[in-house]
DNA sequence: CTCCGTATTGCATCCGAATGCAATACTGCC
DNA sequence: GGCAGTATTGCATTCGGATGCAATACGGAG
């Protein structure tokens, strides 16, 4: 089956270190290489590679020829410079956000190659690293910026100073204006608590997420102001980072905090959630969803698995990507475009982690 | 908590459209322009930004103070044009390959970035889309590629025409001398069919992954082969896609085949594994790993959740991808280099969805 | 004080493609 | 056949920074 790795003897000798004075040596063609082989001038061949320009059909024919012949490829980088337009973006994410991203990031990807862009992928271990970051940005002359990274607003002055679009992707800074795409994650919370109260639930406890997750902040404000608003006055609050070993402690902390285990537990991602079902069943024989209830967000993979089934909010990952994409794209062609924000609400999915109330015909 | 969001009422007025021909409308701050303001000529900026270039350091001073003054950052395309270096890789991965590729790709562009190169991302639906994937990353002048998705030898060549690196990543080409780092698949199933087999397993069951996916082939001629080896006859083999849909679709599968559950399943991902054990115990009541056992591939982070514990190879993704970025750098340094292969064996995880033989102490 | 070696600095040119403008070719029409 | 109008094509310049070479300045030795 593999048979072949012997034979073949010859072929490798060919690409050996190419030493020898050959062809080889030569440069990538440009487009001189390319007129000069096809007879014309150099915007001759400038113009049949550019979409909306004259030029007749012989001469396409003629310098398309010319171009195969020498494996000529147009020079992004030359076209950049004089057109000051790298046809770049950056797309910008922190680490810490792991098992959500991933998704968006193939998404926002794929959308821009669509449209003709590139994507620069930049990540940060820490959010506090995108200082440099944005100096590389800004030195690639990308065109266009997709942040799901905090940025201060003296960070985000230097970019609008260069003139640089920015959209922000499930953050916003306050007081200042900004292009943002969002979840709306209050509003998914609140939805999560209405039904965790109206099932009858009484004792709660709220796992958060890193204190610098804004998105984190968002979550457990509205799980809060909802609970309050309902008139639920037993509470417990404890932190974790978003991770599942962190869920797992943090519901053991929460045992530790009470002679009773709480109602119902409500995580600020899924990950945490599954953490917390899993320290439930496991360390404490508790079952879920009959003795507590346990609600996530985000709509990841695994909240589907079947062990978890997670009641939770999804992030309408494809529409926000597709809307975080074309809404760069506006700002890019028309830069004075006053900002706007879009805030999409999560889809509500009943899953059998919790007891919720009855569905509302 | 949430103060503050009243106040501030000044700022907004300042970051209206700018239309009023302020000083706005100015472009970027070149290196002439700085050199204007300093007093000095261009080339005394572009050394003062180069680090290794000769300039007093009153000439730093003049310089640093007056780009500082202008926002003067180095314009890193027009740098790469001249130096014909673009300091940017292209990492090509296929959408398919999901929640297990997200990781390397966060690793992948830090450990670049920790180097000063940048990464340009290209993901594709289908692999067939790489034809004008690899366009794209010729006309950007990438220095090196890291490919995660197949390449044939026709797309392999054009790109080593144009004389850039490439590192396949978990893929390797037949007959063809190319540079990998790869996690040792075979190895890793062997063994674990080994373990299986020592444990008195006598039925079983392969899920295999996406038919186009080298490493899901790998996987499944490893575990067929050492299952020969051992005089295991009875062994189902059907496939599926990497999804956990797909995982629990194949146990379904697999049990219509025969009037009794295998003794273990190999499936060629963590993913589907754990659709299988889902699946086991839901639909048929089966208990794993008492009635079933089940093994994955990867070390994926759900592999982890208790409600699994699989038994599976964990690719050491921080090794290979370290790897992958420093052996890439070598060849964009040094392209003479003659192809290398660095292969990895996988952390071996005994989890608890599989009974293994004893640990050989 | 002069001469030589080294450190700085400026000049001119280059990288590769895009584009305004002018020159030329071609079209159709009278 | 002549002319206006349009379509092609080439010329020259531009984008912003890097770099070889020459010119100048500085420091130390004799």
């Amino acid at each position: 089956m593999e048979a072949g790795f012997e034979e073949w003897p010859v072929s490798k000798a060919e690409r050996k270190p190419k030493d020898n004075g050959e062809k080889s040596t030569r440069k990538r063609a440009t487009s001189y290489d390319v007129a000069e082989l096809a007879g014309v001038s150099q915007s001759a061949v400038s113009r049949v590679f550019q979409p909306g320009a004259s030029a007749s059909k012989e001469m396409r024919d003629r310098v398309m020829s010319a171009a195969n012949k020498l494996g000529y490829r147009p020079n992004a980088i030359a076209r950049g410079l004089i057109t000051q337009r790298s046809n770049m973006v950056a797309v910008v994410i922190s680490k810490q956000t792991n098992l959500y991203y991933p998704e968006v990031l193939v998404q926002l990807t794929q959308r821009f190659s669509e449209r003709g862009i590139r994507v620069l992928l930049f990540t940060m271990e820490h959010e506090s690293d995108i200082e440099s970051t944005l100096e590389q940005m800004l030195q690639y002359q990308v065109d266009g910026v997709i942040t799901a990274a905090m940025l201060s607003a003296e960070q985000l002055a230097i970019i609008e100073k260069a003139e640089i679009p920015v959209i922000f992707y499930n953050r916003t800074l306050p007081e200042i204006l900004v292009n943002s795409v969002r979840c709306d994650q209050e509003e998914g919370e609140r939805w999560l608590v209405g039904e965790l109260v109206a099932a009858g639930h009484k004792k709660f406890a709220i796992v958060s997420g890193p204190e610098d997750s804004q998105v984190s902040m968002e979550r457990t404000r509205g799980a809060l102001q909802k609970l309050r608003e309902l008139g639920v006055k037993d509470i417990t609050v404890v932190s974790g980072d978003y991770g599942y070993a962190s869920g797992r402690a943090a519901f053991s902390e929460i045992l530790s905090r009470s002679v009773s285990p709480p109602d119902a537990v409500i995580a600020a991602n899924d990950v945490m959630a599954i953490g917390c079902i899993d320290e439930a069943r496991e360390s404490s024989g508790l079952r879920v969803p009959e003795d507590v209830s346990v609600v996530g967000f985000d709509g990841v993979g695994p909240a589907r698995f079947a062990a978890y089934n997670l009641s939770t909010v999804r992030q309408p990952v494809g529409r926000m990507s597709e809307a975080a994409v074309s809404m760069l794209i506006d700002r890019i062609e028309n830069p004075d475009l006053t900002p706007e924000k879009r805030v999409f609400s999560g889809d509500r999915i009943r899953g059998g982690s919790a007891r919720l109330a009855e569905e509302s015909a």
